[in-house]
RNA sequence: GGAGAGGUGCCAGAGCGGUUGAAUGGGACGGUCUCGAAAACCGUUGUGGGCUUCGGUCCACCGUGGGUUCGAAUCCCACCCUCUCCGCCA
């Protein structure tokens, strides 16, 4: 949520913003007029609320019945007149919040400008593109043969895009979670386990509402909805609270599944598990100072980058473009990974300052430690990393010539004794 | 799911239709006292919004949302949450 400060003095800041985008500038015109008549009619009503409260005050020291009866009967029509006038108000408020709430938050000034992913710009390679002596397989290949994936299970249990890991495939996704998230432990996070179900305003406070409710799975009957991202009870865990300053940075990494209702498009993308309405993922996720939040984001894409690196992968690191920035975010970096049976790079992680956007919404704010007014945090987000495609890619870069795949060193530890998944 | 109790400021806790934005106590902060500290005493101590000549001023807020009333923290309705007991249960 933007502040609706910034868009009455800085409009043209804004419908830039929209516009870099690839959005529409128009509704700040109406988030400007509905501004001006919400705070004319608060300036009415608010004459007449004063007035009110003075003559109710005299109501009740007065001694005469009959001039007492007159000021009641002219009070009431004030009252009227009130009632009717916060009825409007309410409707404006109503409007312009909706149209506030589905305005993204402001690019950073460092966000190269570009209308589509294809702007996004590689800013960092690391290692080689790995060389095979034998033509390497593509997961959905590797995983059934070994027999570790499944996905017809996943279509008869559920449905499409569904599918079912077993043995060593779904102990070696287990030990990919406990890896990261110990490891984020000694990066000075503190882990967190949460309900994998939320209310509405935790998403509201997250920015994936009102906007994305159509990319969300909801039970009506409690009205509960199942967290797209492990983002979403991290940012509500502080919602309307004003935390210390002292107690700033605060670092937090959770596992959740993540549940996502996005129809996909027939095409290459729905090959194999890369893209599923239910996915495993680590998150990372920082409340801090405004003045900290650079420094936070480089920590953190550095974090999820020694994931990567730690696991022995091959990566790349991009910035995203305005036009494929996310809601919230004002610059993003995204990882991907090289999937050598897909021939195809995979982004595992994608690292965000969302500024103050969601603070804002969620009103989650700080005390300066010499007093003053509260400010709102900044959050950051990022995944450390997305489970299916780390999967993925440790399953095809780690495959030999036989089929078999060797285990990672880091994530032997969980692996009870296994170093080798080989087929049956 | 059933029965009962309750949700008030940083905390505890009064108030139960009019001068209560809210008694009292505690905490925190500032001051007096002290070599320093404690104690004691004095003072300060909420959030959001509108207008402002930036000195203020007005409005709203006592779980949330409605309603009654000239006037609601106080009365009525619905919902949410917490606690106790019962039921169910991994």
């Amino acid at each position: 949520m933007l502040d609706i400060n910034i868009i009455r003095e800085q409009p043209d800041l804004i419908r830039k913003a929209l516009r870099d985008r690839q959005l529409d500038p128009g509704p700040v015109d109406r988030i400007l007029d509905l501004d001006e008549r919400r705070r004319s009619l608060l300036g009415e009503v608010e004459a007449l609320k004063a007035e009110r409260n003075t003559v109710s005050k005299q109501i009740g020291q007065m001694k005469d019945a009959a001039e007492r009866q007159a000021r009641i009967d002219a009070m009431r029509s004030v009252g009227d007149k009130i009632s009717a006038l916060d009825k409007e108000i309410a409707a404006v408020e109503t409007d312009l919040q909706a149209i506030v709430a589905a305005i993204p938050n402001v690019p950073d000034a460092r966000t190269p400008a570009g209308v589509n992913e294809d702007e996004n710009v590689v800013i960092k390679n690391v290692g080689q593109i790995p060389e095979f002596d034998f033509t390497p397989k593509p997961h959905w290949d590797l995983g059934p043969a070994l027999g570790i994936l499944d996905f017809e299970q996943g279509v008869k249990i559920t449905g499409s895009r569904f599918y079912v890991l077993s043995g060593a495939g779904a102990r070696l996704q287990r030990a990919l979670i406990a890896y990261m998230l110990d490891l984020h432990i000694r990066q000075g996070y503190t882990e967190k386990y949460t309900p994998f179900v939320v209310k509405e305003a935790t998403l509201f406070a997250a920015g994936q509402l009102p906007k994305f409710a159509d990319n969300l799975y909801r039970d009506h009957e409690d009205d509960l909805w199942m967290v797209p991202t492990a983002e979403v009870p991290l940012t509500g865990l502080h919602m309307d609270e004003i935390l210390d300053e002292a107690s700033l940075p605060r670092f937090y990494t959770a596992y959740t599944p993540c549940f996502r209702r996005e129809k996909m498009s027939a095409g290459r993308d729905v090959r194999g598990i890369k893209r599923g309405h239910q996915f495993d993922k680590v998150e990372m996720y920082i409340f801090c100072k405004p003045e900290e939040s650079n420094d936070m984001l480089e920590k953190m894409r550095s974090d999820a980058e020694q994931t990567c690196a730690e696991l022995g992968m091959t990566y790349r690191v991009k910035q995203l473009c305005t036009g494929d920035l996310g809601f919230g975010s004002t610059i993003t970096y995204d990882i991907e990974v090289w999937a050598p049976g897909f021939q195809e790079w995979l982004e595992v992680s994608s690292v965000s300052n969302v500024t103050d956007f969601q603070a804002r919404r969620a009103n989650i704010r700080y005390r300066p430690a010499e007093g003053g007014k509260a400010r709102f945090v900044h959050t950051l987000n990022g995944s450390g990393l997305g489970m299916p495609r780390t999967l993925i890619a440790v399953l095809e870069n780690y495959q030999q010539a036989d089929g078999s795949v060797i285990i990672p060193d880091v994530l032997r530890p969980w692996m009870g004794g296994v170093e080798v998944i080989k087929p049956e």
